[in-house]
DNA sequence: TCTATATTTAACTGTATAGCTATATAATGA
DNA sequence: TCATTATATAGCTATACAGTTAAATATAGA
């Protein structure tokens, strides 16, 4: 990436951020850690991912800040230590949704076999 | 991915748009529309990024849902459809320059070569 | 100490994609 | 029509990384 523009290194920290959140299994963990906190197995099983996969994702999530890990004896505890990143998720998928809806009255507006009622 | 998972169908849009973001370059090019619409030789301009490459990155932009294309003649004019994108950079942004005080202000506490003032 | 359980790490593979070069398409004016 | 300029696309390479299997580490109890 020979990217020599002013504000690239500004952007690059913003970027990763995003890329954390750009992993579905990713959004699986943090969605299922709404409720408090939970260790490593209960989020496998919540979450249905492989116990290496999990791992790597819980190390990168906490990497960039998103989750906190606590151990207790044999067991590792995980949180969402930013209640922003639940705010992002929900703007988002917010967003989404009302798009969906948009796109289906758009639908339903332009289709010819409609009943048109 | 064999992933079989409730809710995973419903996080992949998100992922999908946090993905989008999930590029310094693109975050340039967000940047950089704030001002309101741009053509694409102007946005090469600003950004730095090389022709075929920008194009590509519009490309994917557009059909996110998060640019709008308007094409002028022979040129086109591209523009952020939706200021929730500026929103979510800048919630992220701050919270990044926030994150970083913290750990500046940790550093000088810890650091035992630290004046102490 | 030995064993069992929980979590992490190492190493590998396949896939996705950023950026590049070269080419194609579109629109304007000579 | 032809040339020129502005965008878009095709094809390629290198890199990043999700998911896997196998091995390593850590903690608690017998």
């Amino acid at each position: 990436m020979p990217q020599t523009s002013t504000n690239m290194e500004f952007l690059t920290p913003v970027a990763e951020y995003f890329k954390v959140l750009a992993e579905t299994s990713r959004l699986q963990i943090i969605s299922c850690l709404k409720s408090g906190a939970m260790n490593v197995s209960e989020i496998g099983v919540a979450t249905g991912l492989g116990q290496a996969n999990l791992s790597k994702h819980l190390k990168l999530l906490t990497q960039a800040g998103i989750l906190t890990r606590n151990p207790q004896g044999v067991s590792v505890y995980y949180e969402v230590s930013d209640p922003l990143t639940f705010e992002l998720c929900e703007l988002v998928c917010d967003r989404i949704y009302e798009r969906m809806q948009q796109q289906a009255k758009q639908f339903k507006k332009m289709n010819s076999f409609s009943s048109k009622t």
